[in-house]
DNA sequence: CTGCATCCGCTTCGATACTG
DNA sequence: CAGTATCGAAGCGGATGCAG
């Protein structure tokens, strides 16, 4: 695998373990949720099968990601984070608050699954405040992700199955991700027709007003250089 | 360079401009502070020179890091970071505090720089009361860290001159770190001799409690898998 | 079908040497 | 001081094979 930066600081030692092509998007998937092998292989479309074993692999003796078989019925195989491999959530939503910086050039010729914006939304919430309350469901492309906030926390993650939500928020991925990172005004998407809002309209705008309000990257420094410049 | 991830993700935008190998650690000198190509080689043991140059013009094209020439007493030429650059302190940060995890393995043949303990006290920083005031010396290895605190916010930098500071601390890398990391009391590192302190006790106390408090990665994990677990 | 291992062409990395 | 040039070794991406 890649070679040690042998340096005593931490920033090289956590990228000695998470430097490698292809590791970060793997703790990326399953911080959405347990996986299987060809669940990943799915979700990253490019990497070498042999390159995906190694990696989970060397996930697994870090101590980052364990090897969990399901019981009878489906035997299968799922990969799923550790403690230690779940305590990169901070960095990875540091990451794609600063990513979000590139991802006004739009996405031609790109791969995207709407899961991911599982971990976009987590790396936009803000602090809770302590009485909003409220289930809101985000329907992107067909993916339902549900959204929990209550007792000061938020809690994203996809949703097996429909109902039991206060309200539905759906819309394309670019608006999604531009209201979720406070580029564009919830009600100025629905006035522009981006979102469309089902249900209990108040508990959407109280869920929906958590997100995009720190002052991450993207609204610090504004978008990427210009070509040319 | 390293090739695109090609997925409409804001990681993997992020790793698609930083994922390469020393890119990272680049940008960990630079938000120490401006660096000549010689200082970037100097402490970045391992680099070859060539890589260096390849991952300095892809950080200046992607409008991360700029190039400056020096006034001509100088004539030289200094390499520093842009606000976009800069705003990947908190990633940074954020992979600091996991990758303090595996910090507890001991420096054996590992090549370290006190500088680096800037990087490491910004991210151990935590809230700082309104009323908190001082100016803290850090002495590692006759370098000279100054931690100024004030109006709510700390300020981390290498001190160019000495003097000036309400008190000094002095230790080793690894007992700094531990105290930043609140893995090791302030009272208790000065108790095993592990720290001296010279100057304002009280402003060393108080600026000193600003590390080591938040829930960061290191506090809630614990150290590393055990070898051969 | 899932969960890998093997082989191969190509790119990237690391080390050294050399230049303005 | 600030890089460029070169070359062997390692890593990556893609295709294929194969056992459970």
């Amino acid at each position: 695998m890649g070679k040690s930066y042998r340096q005593f600081c931490a920033l090289a030692r956590a990228l000695d373990h998470l430097g490698d092509r292809w590791t970060l998007l793997i703790v990326r998937e399953l911080l959405i949720g347990p996986c299987r092998y060809s669940d990943l292989r799915a979700a990253l479309p490019g990497v070498a099968t042999n390159l995906l074993a190694d990696r989970l692999r060397q996930l697994e003796t870090d101590g980052l990601v364990v090897r969990r078989e399901l019981p009878p019925p489906a035997a299968s195989i799922v990969y799923e984070l550790t403690p230690l491999g779940a305590a990169l959530d901070e960095a990875v939503y540091a990451l794609v608050r600063w990513g979000a910086i590139w991802m006004v050039a739009g996405r031609d010729g790109e791969t995207f699954e709407p899961r991911w914006l599982v971990v976009a939304l987590r790396a936009f919430a803000g602090p809770v405040p302590a009485d909003t309350r409220g289930t809101v469901d985000v329907l992107v492309e067909g993916v339902r992700i549900r959204v929990v906030v209550g007792g000061g926390a938020v809690d994203v993650a996809l949703a097996e199955v429909p109902g039991g939500a206060d309200a539905v928020v759906a819309g394309d991925a670019e608006t999604v991700l531009s209201v979720a990172a406070g580029l564009l005004s919830f009600g100025g998407a629905q006035r522009q027709g981006r979102l469309r809002v089902t249900g209990n309209r108040g508990v959407a705008r109280a869920v929906v007003d958590i997100f995009g309000l720190g002052p991450s990257p993207v609204n610090r420094v504004g978008g990427p250089p210009a070509v040319g410049e």
